[in-house]
DNA sequence: GCCAACGTTGGC
DNA sequence: GCCAACGTTGGC
């Protein structure tokens, strides 16, 4: 099993989001890197750490897993989506997204200043000079201090 | 295939 | 709203 650590801006999407969807597909990833997290390295069950970005308080806000492995991304067909790609193709779809389920909100927020503080954390990606990746792997001891700071563990 | 210009991300 | 860092684009 791998973990995962996913960015989504609250305001647009965030955990509650989630939580009232229950799942959801992750469409609209437009970055290579993190479509091939997706596609060539995500299995059903993973886990992902929820994390807000762009916000006053950025940090991570809830649990998700995987529940269904990466499908073509269907807004880049979608001519009235944001995210439409003219160069994408049925035949030769260039996004691909997995589905996401609902796991929890975390009890209490584990926030970015958080993440510093702890030295155990401190080769998170998110910490890295510069790292944009809206998807990035995590580590089991990673997301297990995370998951048993914030309240009961799964 | 280089690289300058441009757009986006995201913490502060 | 600023700006550093980075990915993408497109002319050559």
């Amino acid at each position: 099993m791998k973990y995962w650590l996913f960015k989504s801006e609250p305001e647009t999407y965030g955990i509650s989001h989630l939580e009232k969807d229950c799942i959801t597909p992750w469409s609209g990833v437009r970055n290579y890197q993190a479509r091939n997290f997706m596609r060539d390295d995500m299995s059903i069950g993973d886990k992902i750490l929820f994390y807000h970005s762009n916000t006053k308080i950025p940090g991570i806000a809830g649990l998700a897993e995987v529940s269904k492995v990466a499908e073509p991304d269907l807004t880049q067909f979608d001519h009235e989506s944001e995210y439409y790609d003219e160069k994408a193709t049925k035949a030769h779809p260039r996004w691909f997204c997995v589905e996401m389920a609902f796991l929890k909100k975390l009890k209490s927020f584990y926030s970015l200043e958080k993440i510093k503080k702890n030295s155990a954390l401190e080769e998170m990606r998110i910490l890295q000079k510069g790292n944009r990746l809206s998807i990035t792997p995590v580590s089991k001891d990673e997301y297990q201090i995370i998951v048993k700071a914030s309240g009961k563990g799964l």
